[in-house]
DNA sequence: TTAATAGTTAAGTGAATGCTTCAGCAATCG
DNA sequence: CGATTGCTGAAGCATTCACTTAACTATTAA
């Protein structure tokens, strides 16, 4: 099963709109620091913060050079999120394919007596 | 383009371990408020608040009869969050497939400097 | 009519969130 | 060299979060 507290994290992560546009931004490739700060209407400090939040829970690698410190998106990192969305899917649209063919059923039956609840 | 508020709070609303048990619990079928509160250790009224939560961003309905509050899954509620996901994990690939067609010339020079079509 | 059930609402609490400013510090440029 | 660049870290602050308890209303059961 997929963890818990993985979820939590990956979709606390990205429930904010300037980590999820720095993510969008690091699928188009690596950037420095400054670079996935300068859309954002926000301090540096902001953004270090919203990218320490998006390592530790695996989102991201940086590796520092220099002074400069690169930023990857990790492949696959997604994968624990959208899995959970997959999953649950098919189950809930599987149940409701099921539903429809109860209701067909007792449409063909309208005309008989129905059993209670 | 997918509204930023809108998966704001649907990520937000997953980000929660006893939230997604909910609706997890919600895909096999509707549910009373006590009902979905009787497998957490919180109190009902812990319940009813994540169920406002999941209310207001669409993941859910609910409807009093009675003293009784049915709760439903949204059909197609989750397709916000998700969409999120198809359409960034195609662009990733993309580009992951891009790059690795680079590397592959790379080594191709490396190996034999020869050109290449 | 009384009692139990199902849920609602308000107020409060401690922790986490998203941000700021400011004071650094090491790498690089002129 | 000294100045600039790129980033780091700590502290503080207002807001939101997940939760509690407790008092309340409305429906149903005995």
């Amino acid at each position: 099963m997929l963890q818990q507290s993985k979820l939590d994290s990956l979709f606390h992560a990205l429930s904010d709109g300037t980590r999820r546009a720095m993510v969008e931004r690091l699928i188009t490739g690596p950037a420095s620091v400054s670079e996935l700060a300068e859309p954002f209407d926000v301090s540096l400090s902001a953004i270090v913060q919203h990218l320490q939040l998006l390592e530790e829970c695996g989102l991201v690698k940086t590796a520092k050079e220099g002074r400069v410190r690169t930023v990857n998106l990790q492949p696959g990192a997604l994968a624990a999120a959208e899995k959970w969305f997959q999953q649950h899917r098919e189950r809930w649209e599987r149940r409701l394919d099921r539903l429809g063919d109860l209701l067909d059923e007792e449409d063909e039956k309208e005309t008989k007596p129905r059993r209670k609840s």
